[in-house]
DNA sequence: CTTAAAAATTTTATATATGAAGTATTTTCC
DNA sequence: GGAAAATACTTCATATATAAAATTTTTAAG
């Protein structure tokens, strides 16, 4: 029947947790959806289809498509809908590596490369609208407490 | 021609900020996904639909269908596929004002509430644990930040 | 009161998303 | 070298999501 350490304010601390949780979630979802609908509106493109370019423009050699679901976060399945969709529009192309006949290598087309050149530069025009409210000081703050929280299992460092 | 006023490590202000974007968007995701896949295994029940009974729990009276969309940030038609199949495990239920007979009050049952209850327990010691490595200080001062980010538009102001 | 406009939902078409099952190909191991 | 395990993808069933169209009911205007 002793009651746990929790001075002063220390009780509600699961509370405030939840409270953080909440806040991150909302601040996230309101900035992609955002995102999202500018680049609906001014490319005619969707958010899972610019990240997908976006990972293949850091690797001009392509990856497979174990990789690319790995770097994004998503299910195997879903990655296949979204290069069919790219594949379609040109945007993107599967290439047979003759070493191992299971996998794809995926690259972007230049056709893919120079859209998503003009895509990539608009969305960063937008993030620092929308973050507008930070300077480098505070970004930079935010960053380094937000980094230990984003790889909840394995995680991929990149840059 | 003039340049613009930068200073020092003034330059890459956006690039820091999409940074920043990257490092909000990949923690929420990596967090989400997690709490996403407890809910399924310990509960069997996806995100969205804990996220209505929340808002509906906050509600006792009920809310009508725009109202929750609103509150969730979720557009219409999205709010009716996850009221239906909630509808049909019984833990909601919607009732006809006999004022308008456009809309609906959807509620949580006594058997939602009550399952509601023991889920968002669970759901508050989940959150505790994947934000450990944050002191009731740090919480307050992410809170803090975030805070101006939310609302995109229009802002629900809930607690 | 009747038509036009507004409001609240649902429906539809399309694109994500996940987990699980299925298929094809490589690797491992004896 | 041949069966078993591991890999790499795709397919399937289900649940979100959105925007736009359609439906029903209310409200407004004249």
């Amino acid at each position: 029947m002793t009651v746990a350490k929790q001075s002063v304010s220390a009780r509600p601390l699961s509370k405030q947790r939840l409270r953080l949780w909440l806040r991150l979630l909302r601040a996230a979802r309101g900035i992609e959806s955002e995102l999202r609908e500018r680049l609906r509106k001014d490319f005619a493109i969707t958010m899972p289809q610019f990240d997908v370019m976006a990972a293949l423009a850091r690797k001009p050699d392509g990856m497979n498509m174990t990789e690319l679901s790995r770097m994004l976060m998503v299910s195997n399945g879903n990655v296949t809908g979204i290069i069919d969709r790219l594949a379609v529009e040109k945007l993107v192309q599967r290439q047979a590596p003759a070493t191992d006949r299971r996998s794809f290598i995926v690259r972007l087309t230049p056709k893919g490369a120079s859209q998503f050149a003009v895509v990539a530069k608009a969305h960063e025009n937008w993030v620092d609208e929308l973050l507008a409210g930070f300077d480098a000081a505070e970004a930079d703050h935010l960053i380094e407490m937000l980094g230990g929280l984003a790889s909840s299992g394995r995680g991929e460092t990149q840059s």
